[in-house]
DNA sequence: CTGAAAGCGCTAACAT
DNA sequence: ATGTTAGCGCTTTCAG
């Protein structure tokens, strides 16, 4: 392996002038500049980026963790963050815990040991680590940003949109549409963003003088297959639905399959809306209403928001809300 | 930041007795183990794992560079690679290059730097320092697995399914149903696995009697607005097609999507067949019959040929190719 | 079983 | 403008 010596031993000078040649080459002189050049050349030379980084203390590297890769909401932000990152001379690592914390916490670790030097987290699991910090009142004890979920009590910069908002949006719509026996499905109970979705649907009702009944209310975990189901026992209730307002577009893609698979018209009989606005919601079948979210801006704002909290920046703004917009298809028009 | 020396001291033993208690505890004698497990958990202490890789040379960090991460089919070669990679002790960086040479070369780069100890390259491009190998006409000059795509004179180990026979299955499968005048919506033209595919839509047509039509030949671009685009072309020209094979589940989603817009039905008018069995295929309407791709099993085949160059292992066999299966659904049947 | 000491490859004072 | 040198935090001989 060829080493920051071997190409001072071949260019006549010090190790020093190789390493400023590579970092700032301004700094040395135009012949020995191209003397040093010449030698990394010819012994095709590749500094090492981990001594660089021991001896440096800066890694560069950020991690974001996901639940899941394959969902497209989550892989727009990871673009966004990636292509931020790439700029902003970061590396990215990208973890997929698919919704178990042991996972979460092995990347998590990373930045402990040193390998990266912060975290962006997508989905509702916190790192048992940070957990402890939220129970014992404190900041957490590495660099974080939340980039969909917010969790009261963590002193984190969170990025999102305004999900209750949002939510009062769709559900709107469905109203404005005709639609008297609204039905929602919503994530796990567990998440904020089930949570603010589902709270925004009761405002709706209630403004709209519309019942509020549980029995309209199905649960399901942001699957497609979570959705088909939630929709069959909403219908098998006979209670006469005529609007859903699905928590994401997987489950609402799973929803418009059920109503259909039971010779229901969609929107005719069941509009159906979800939220997130998936690549494939388009062409699903009727092309599905939505909310959309700015996934790439969601992950801009988080990069920047890391970077901000590893440069110990006066931290402007705990958390940034970024606008949604309806987007209206054939799922209800 | 407390080191390895801050142990020694607080425990009272030399650093050399820290660093074994933590890798080779058998090494310590169970009462001095027992003092610096006390003094790690006391001041609260984790190794510095880039001290550690600088000093052992290996990384144990992989990078997969996927064209797309939005991609289902990339998305859950990269969950097979995980997990395996997970319980082998790797990290993976995962890399995004959106087609973009300067982000392949940048990703490819950082095992040159010593970030990362081999790679593994979805999609259809190769890192210009691969290409020059390749030229060269000798071996990659880094430690790399293709998993979905071969190159003819590339030597390294390759994962992937016989894709020749795929199609042709697949295209069987329309003869079978009675289609006589199939088309088929390719994808890139430089792209191995749209030749292998097209390869196998020409070996059945020519099989069954069929004529071979370079009209009855779309091309996209593997993405749900060209297989839409491409359709409407097709159908446009008035050849009276009855069945589409097409070269990946999303073009078919949007090809499936073209046939109905016309007010045609599927599979009745036109039957749809895709390649892949992305997650969202099972839900689109109708539901989309398909070639299933062992997409778990291909990432952990890769990551495990890996591993084999990583260890300089005999290299078994240059190339590993996995089973498909035929997955009939609404959309032919 | 434990300690001393020599680096891994690089950067950054500090000299010259 | 360039060279010398002391580490970054850890592992790993080699002695004891």
């Amino acid at each position: 392996m060829v080493t920051i010596r071997d190409i001072a031993r071949q260019a006549g000078v010090s190790v020093a002038t190789v390493s400023r040649t590579l970092s700032e080459p301004d700094a040395v002189r135009a012949e020995t500049r191209a003397r040093v050049q010449e030698a990394v050349a010819a012994m095709n030379y590749t500094p090492n980026a981990i001594a660089r980084q021991l001896r440096r203390q800066r890694k560069e590297t950020i991690i974001v963790i996901v639940p899941d890769i394959s969902n497209p909401f989550f892989s727009g932000i990871v673009k966004g963050i990636e292509n931020l990152a790439h700029d902003m001379g970061y590396r990215v690592l990208l973890g997929e815990t698919q919704g178990k914390q042991e996972r979460l916490d092995y990347y998590a670790d990373l930045v402990l040991t040193r390998i990266a030097d912060g975290l962006i987290l997508l989905g509702s699991l916190l790192p048992t680590m940070v957990q402890a910090s939220v129970a014992a009142g404190q900041a957490p004890s590495i660099p974080l940003v939340l980039a969909c979920e917010r969790f009261d009590g963590l002193q984190c910069p969170t990025v999102g949109i305004d999900n209750v908002a949002a939510a009062r949006m769709a559900v709107m719509h469905l109203v404005q549409r005709g639609c008297s026996k609204i039905a929602t499905i919503t994530g796990p109970a567990d998440n904020s963003l089930s949570l603010d979705r589902a709270q925004g649907y009761r405002e709706v009702l209630a403004a709209a003088g519309l019942p509020i009944d549980g029995a309209m209310m199905g649960e399901g975990d942001f699957t497609i297959e979570s959705g088909f189901a939630a929709m069959n026992l909403l219908l098998d209730k006979g209670l006469g639905v005529d609007g859903v307002f699905c928590a994401n577009d997987e489950m609402a893609i799973g929803a418009q399959q059920a109503v259909l698979s039971r010779g229901l018209r969609v929107p005719q009989d069941v509009a159906v809306i979800g939220f997130d606005d998936i690549r494939f919601g388009a062409f699903a079948y009727p092309p599905l209403s939505t909310i959309r979210q700015p996934v790439g801006d969601l992950g801009e704002a988080a990069m920047r928001a890391l970077d901000e909290v590893l440069h110990k920046k006066p931290t402007e703004q705990q958390s940034v809300i970024l606008p949604h917009e309806l987007v209206v298809r054939g799922s209800t028009a």
